[in-house]
DNA sequence: ATAAATTTATTGTTTTACGATAAATTTTTA
DNA sequence: TAAAAATTTATCGTAAAACAATAAATTTAT
């Protein structure tokens, strides 16, 4: 499973959604399903610009957790 | 400016294009363009995938690099 | 309460992944 | 070095999904 880090970074950053809207460019309903992880793929392009905007690496930006991590054992 | 390194984790891994391919399950054609940079996005659940079967995080396959770096002043 | 910020929803367009396939090229191996 | 295997590149078609534009709903701040 991926999930989706633009919400730390931007609290690490202690920026708000509209200022990174308008750095990056995309429009704010878009990045606000990127920042919430309701998205399906993403550019380089759009990736490359969070990384230039939070000042990050995609590591920063991407996570994965492997299948079953941090389930209950059933 | 974001770099794909899929060939880096293939070497780390010991792993050909051929097993990653069976793995992750995409065509040899479209891991290949992967793994080359030829790419303009990328599905999450194929960063899923290669994540899963590389052992890694997208932070090791995917790498930023700022305007101009390694670049030679004129 | 009300204004501002953010999220969610909808529709349409454009981009692009990805499959299937084949040909070209490179690398390995006998 | 010739054949085989692996990898890359190219083409075409389809499906998926980003993204813009917009508006409405919701949350948060004042």
């Amino acid at each position: 499973m991926i999930i989706i880090n633009v919400d730390v970074m931007l609290a690490k950053r202690k920026m708000s959604v509209t200022e990174l809207t308008r750095r990056v460019g995309l429009t704010m309903a878009n990045i606000s399903l990127l920042k919430n992880g309701k998205v399906k793929a993403i550019r380089l392009a759009t990736l490359d610009k969070l990384c230039e905007v939070l000042a990050c690496q995609p590591g920063d930006i991407l996570e994965y957790f492997p299948d079953g991590a941090g389930e209950v054992e059933e």
